[in-house]
DNA sequence: TTGATATATGAGCATATATTCATATGTATT
DNA sequence: AATACATATGAATATATGCTCATATATCAA
């Protein structure tokens, strides 16, 4: 990424900031979801299909299929076809690390 | 916090996880904001009051406000009155370390 | 006291977003 | 081919949220 800015701090003087901004507020968002928060904890560790997803939540199908959809187009999640299920899994450690990070800071709390 | 869980795949499967998943999607909402993160960029090394912060950043001072007390409420700016002013400045180690870290897989992308 | 300045706040508005419902699409089974 | 099943998707709805505008409150200056 074309930014010289190392620090956050340093980043509210720069040129490219009003970008940046814009791109963390849509990091955040992703997040900012329970449903969005529990389908990703489940594909933490596993790959699940979509059913199977909606199945351990309390959502129903098609929520779980719009919100993967948002998770597909942001390249969070990846998925394979394999018959008529389709199976997701975490494509991102970046998330991976920060939810792990996030949710290890509430805990200390 | 009462929870016995250590790691974010294992909160699925527990009795307390929908508070947590509440919590932490309640927690990524106040990053999800474009004005609220500048805010908190300008907030980051300094303190300012309220009219300072709205003359950085192109907002208007009712705006400013309004998601101050926002973030006073949930204990993450802390004010100091002086005179007519208002001075403002981060409360939270947290919030500093979560937007630091984040902004810096950002950046490594 | 009067006027100016700094901040806070309520109401209203515009927009975004999460879900539901109905249905489309694609695949397996018989 | 017909039916059942898994997933995706568009439209509609309800709710949340960020901002503006008007105004309230508090403090300083004259």
């Amino acid at each position: 990424m074309l930014v010289t800015t190392e620090s956050f701090s340093q980043l509210i003087h720069e040129a490219t900031s009003e970008a940046m901004f814009l791109t963390m507020a849509e990091s955040f968002k992703i997040l900012a979801d329970p449903t969005r928060l529990k389908i990703l904890a489940l594909l933490f560790t596993e790959t699940l299909s979509v059913g199977e997803i909606a199945e351990h939540l309390v959502v129903s199908q098609s929520a779980v299929s719009h919100q993967l959809r948002l998770l597909r187009n942001l390249n969070i999640v990846r998925y394979r076809k394999q018959g008529r299920e389709v199976y997701y899994d975490l494509a991102d450690d970046h998330v991976r690390d920060i939810l792990q990070r996030t949710f290890e800071h509430i805990l200390h709390d």
